[in-house]
DNA sequence: AGAACAATTTATGTATACAATATGCAATCT
DNA sequence: AGATTGCATATTGTATACATAAATTGTTCT
C-alpha cells in the first residue's frame, strides 16, 4: 500500500489531502473501528508518508467528527452510538427539507428536466439490483435539488452529514423490498418541485429521510448484539 | 505579542489549538482583512513559534470555511460576500428552527424555569445598554434552549454558523432601536416553549432569527460602499 | 524599448530531529 | 501482598531542515 503517491503526481494534490480521504475512507467503511488509535508513526510507514502530512489530516479529520482527540494521547476514531446517529439525523433532515423548500423556489425549467431524467434513471437503476449503481442514481438525484437550491454552503454540510451514515448507506439500500417505496419518494419530490408546492415537497422528502433514519437505527440496534 | 504560551502553561492546551483561536478571532473580528495571505514564517514569528502549530492551526480554519487554499500559494482569508452571508443565514434559520422544535418536546420543567431567568436578564441586560452585557446574556439565553434540545451535534453546528457572523453581531446589538423586539421575541419564545406550542415558538424564531438577518444583510450592503 | 529567458528569492510541502509527557514494568519498601 | 518509586519505552507536541514550485528580478537579445 506504499506508494499511492506516484498515482497523482499529474494533478497535484497534498498529501494531507490524499491522506485525508484514505483515512477517512477508512473510518467510514469501517475498515477502522471506533476507539481504535490513529499511531502517527505507524500510519506514515503504512502509508509511505511521513508524520507531518498525516497530522494534518487528523486535524481535518477532527473537525469533521470521525475522530477525537485525547490530549497527549492522539487520535482514535469516534465512537457511533444510536444517540450521535440519530443527532445526525434529525439535523440532516431538517437541513434536507431546507433544501428542497429552497430548490422549490429557485429551480429553473432545465433543472426540472435533469431532476426528471435523474428520476427515471433512479427507476432503472432500481430494476439493476446492483448497489452501487443505485447508490450513484440516488446521490446524481439528490446533487440536482441540492444544486437548484443555489446555497454551497447548505450542500457542503449536507454532504457532511450523509458521509457519516455512509457505512450504513448500502445495507439500506440492499433491502429489495425498499426500492418500490424510495422510487414512489423521489417521484412525489420531483413532482412536486415541479409544481413549486412547497408543502408537498417538504412532506415527500422528510418522508424519504425518515424513512432511511429508520432502517439506519434498525441496524445499528442489529449490530450492537 | 511573542510569548502568550508562558500564559496557559498549567492547564495544557497544545499550540495549534491556540494559534487557532488567536487566528479565528482575529478573522472574526475583522483585524485579519478578507483575501489576506496567511504567511506561514510571518505568523510563526509574530506568534512565536513555529511552522507546525500554524500549519495545523490553518488546516481548521480552512475546515470552518474561515480561510480558503490555493493550491502552492497557501492560505488566505475567505470573502465574506452578501451571498455567502445570506446563505450560512439560511442554514442557521432552519437549525434554530430545528433546535426550539427538538426542545419543545424534550424541554424539562426546571429549564422551563431556566429560560424565564434568562429571559428576565436579558431584560435588565437589554437597560444596561452595554452591547458585550447584552450579547452575553443573550448567548446564556439560546444556550439554554440548545440544551433543552438535547443534541450537541446541533448545537456545535449551530454555534460554527453564528461564529461566521460575529463581527456584525455588535452591531447589530448595538441598535437600541431593536432592543424592544428583541426582549419581546425572547419572551415569545420562552412562553411558546413553556406552553409546548411547537408552532408559535417555530414561528417566534424564525422572526428572531430573519430579523438579525436582515439587519446584517442591511449592515454588509452598508460597508459596500 | 520590449520580450524572452535565466537566476534569485520567497513560500509552501514534506521529512526529520528534538523535547516533553504519558505508559508499562520492574524493583523496592512498608 | 500491595503500594510506590524509578527507569525504559512509546508517542505526541514542537521546531527545524531540506526539497520543490511559484513569483520576481535582472539581463540579454532582437
Amino acid at each position: 500500500m506504499g506508494d499511492f503517491k506516484t498515482n497523482m503526481m499529474d494533478e497535484f494534490l497534498p498529501l494531507r489531502d490524499v491522506v485525508f480521504r484514505t483515512l477517512r475512507q477508512a473510518i467510514l467503511t469501517g475498515e477502522m473501528k471506533p476507539g481504535e488509535r490513529l499511531l502517527e508513526i505507524h500510519l506514515a510507514n503504512k502509508l509511505g508518508v511521513s508524520r507531518t502530512p498525516i497530522r494534518e489530516a487528523i486535524r481535518m479529520l477532527e473537525l469533521e467528527g470521525l475522530v477525537i482527540m485525547v490530549p497527549r494521547r492522539g487520535a482514535q476514531v469516534a465512537q457511533i452510538t444510536e444517540k450521535s446517529m440519530s443527532d445526525v439525523l434529525e439535523v440532516r433532515c431538517a437541513l434536507d427539507v431546507l433544501a428542497v423548500e429552497l430548490a422549490c423556489g429557485r429551480i429553473t425549467r432545465e433543472e426540472v428536466g435533469e431532476l426528471h431524467e435523474a428520476c427515471s434513471a433512479f427507476e432503472k437503476a432500481a430494476e439493476s439490483k446492483d448497489v452501487h449503481v443505485i447508490a450513484k442514481a440516488d446521490v446524481a438525484f439528490h446533487d440536482i435539488i441540492f444544486k437548484a437550491a443555489g446555497n454551497p454552503r447548505l450542500t457542503q454540510m449536507i454532504n457532511n452529514l450523509a458521509e457519516q451514515m455512509y457505512r450504513y448507506r448500502f445495507e439500506y439500500i440492499k433491502d429489495e423490498s425498499q426500492h418500490a417505496m424510495l422510487v414512489k419518494e423521489h417521484r412525489q419530490i420531483c413532482d412536486s418541485l415541479e409544481k413549486r408546492d412547497v408543502e408537498a415537497a417538504k412532506g415527500a422528502i422528510r418522508q424519504h429521510i425518515e424513512n432511511q433514519e429508520k432502517s439506519i437505527i434498525r441496524q445499528i440496534r442489529l449490530e450492537k448484539k
